[in-house]
DNA sequence: TTGTAAGCGTTATCAC
DNA sequence: GTGATAACGCTTACAA
């Protein structure tokens, strides 16, 4: 297992050079040396070290990937997408979990860069993710930008077309008779929070019902963001029949809310997100939302990585942007006759 | 980007080993002339090349990590919790999904040897990948298996007590009532598959009811699995009161199938499985399961193959086992008097 | 405190 | 067809 070139060549009573052919299936060894050779490498255990050769060619067969958290019942596919993906032209994934830290985060992309990995795929935490992504950029560092994009910063990039989903999810609660909707997101530094909003505000403009930015909660993309955010709109004075949640955790987090508060969805009040839950539908096809094709985003991301480190594509930035499926439940039921407080 | 130690010590007028040592905090370097290199290294944009350091030192700071699918709600926190720990000691995780096909296991437990990571935690398709993982035992390569451990290949292992846990779940339905236990579950090289058919049946014999093999299905682990066994299930002469699936994929294709067929749980059959589906019961609160720790499980078994790489421990096999939560809700309702077909 | 030389395991290049 | 040599970027051992 130590074996090096070397101990094989030695055993087989040739050069290190032929040795190294073989391995790399290069044509011009004879059949019979070759067997030999084979032989040697078999009973030494030979495992040819790509951490040697990676330093020759500079090619290691590593991406790097970063996402906010596996465990995540999106990112677990988007993770699982790209791997498949990269294993398709023998590369590995080299991934990171940057906890939605800027700083974790900067520090992953530069251990990253010394490890070699020949190219990046990233969820980035925030626009603020481009103080340390511009700078690989600037070198021709091949990135991809996945889910969240950032202004300014010439790169490919795959996600949702976020406005245009929310905004069809907007229309399905106007439908519904929902005119008070709050809407329940992340900070505004964030691509896909921005854009949801503004699919939001078109739904909104689109059937004549005015904005009330009162009703955009901000609060942090998790369960508890939503738990909290929740309470603060069941405060409100005039509540709102329904609560568009900009992802599945702050969604669980306004369930919990109302759970709490003794209300009943959708019949005291709807509830809508983006990101289905794996499975739940299976068990409980309640949640209305907007679905995100993660697995395929994510083979389309390594692909498109894939292809600037091969050197197959080249030039201008490219986005690739897909539709979300609007997958109607019970949760987003009709309005009913506004009540005051409770 | 592309700069090397020699360009930074030119630029600083000092020789590469002087670098070296700044870039590692080595001692004896004049405050003077760190301040000189460091600059020289913010201005080239120097990133030292780990794999040219791991090349010397044998020390790629990477860890193999090996998975079914990070996309199951099982092994996605898993992932998570491994990286975790495996950050906390300045290691990454190279992360391949062997999509439960040995072939595939057996090939990438190959290319993470070649790029030397420093060590393997690997949650095993079956007894089998032992006769991949053998080779590397012998070599003294560090390896921790997780979720499943394989019987004679001396490694550490962390795992669920699933024998115990599985006896609870049982012993749980029998109090509910249930006397006829359909067990859903994979193949029998699958060592968490034996262990919780065997809790199944300590369960059955501690309350004096006859275990009936033919009521036990064995099936891919995956929803078709759980689907397909359970029409099998529910042809049966003499239909089971209760459906015991050995993990949360099987249990959906339970779920799937029951109702398809127009029945409902647990009120016609009750349904319970290993696995709780994360973020599942905070918007049904319906399957009664049994709960793995599993960020907890995969730090664990980071934190023994760091052991193992550093040296700190060594010598025979660590076994780490962790109790499984019996979590009761509805879908084990009580068994209802039994009626023919239907 | 700093520098020189050698080598980690491969492979590209050029001979033979 | 096969081999000698140098080099990839870094660090260990030794020297100054």
């Amino acid at each position: 297992m130590a074996a090096t070139v070397r101990d094989v060549a030695r055993r087989a009573g040739v050069s290190a050079m032929t040795v190294s052919r073989v391995v790399n299936n290069h044509p011009g060894v004879s059949a019979e040396t070759r067997a030999k050779i084979e032989a040697a490498i078999a009973e030494l255990d030979y495992a040819p070290s790509k951490i040697a050769s990676g330093l020759i060619s500079s090619r290691t067969q590593l991406i790097g990937m970063i996402v906010p958290d596996v465990s995540n019942p999106f990112f677990g596919p988007v993770v699982h997408g790209a791997e498949v993906e990269a294993r398709r032209a023998g590369y590995r994934l080299l991934l990171c979990n940057s906890e939605s830290d800027l700083r974790l985060e900067r520090d992953y992309v530069e251990d990253l860069v010394q490890h070699r990995v020949e190219g990046l795929i990233i969820a980035p935490v925030s626009d603020r993710s481009a103080e340390h992504l511009r700078r690989l950029v600037t070198n021709g560092f091949p990135i991809v930008l996945l889910d969240r994009y950032i202004d300014g910063l010439p790169v490919d990039s795959v996600r949702l077309d976020n406005a245009a989903a929310a905004d069809l999810l907007a229309r399905h609660l106007i439908e519904k008779g929902h005119r008070r909707i709050a809407f329940v997101t992340d900070a505004s530094n964030v691509s896909t929070a921005r854009d949801r909003l503004a699919g939001l505000r078109k739904a909104l403009s689109g059937a004549k019902v005015a904005f009330d930015d009162e009703l955009v909660f901000r609060t942090t993309t998790d369960q508890l963001g939503g738990y909290r955010a929740t309470q603060q709109i069941l405060a409100l004075s005039e509540r709102p029949t329904a609560i568009f949640a900009v992802n599945n955790m702050i969604a669980l987090g306004a369930m919990q809310a109302l759970r709490q508060a003794g209300l009943s969805v959708p019949d005291d009040i709807a509830l809508v997100c983006f990101d289905d839950i794996p499975h739940l539908a299976v068990i409980s096809p309640f949640l209305t939302v907007i679905d995100q094709p993660a697995e395929q985003m994510a083979e389309a991301a390594a692909h498109l990585l894939l292809e600037r480190i091969s050197g197959s594509a080249s030039g201008a930035a490219r986005e690739v942007s897909f539709p979300g499926a609007l997958i109607v439940r019970t949760s987003s039921g009709e309005a009913v006759p506004r009540r005051r407080r409770r």
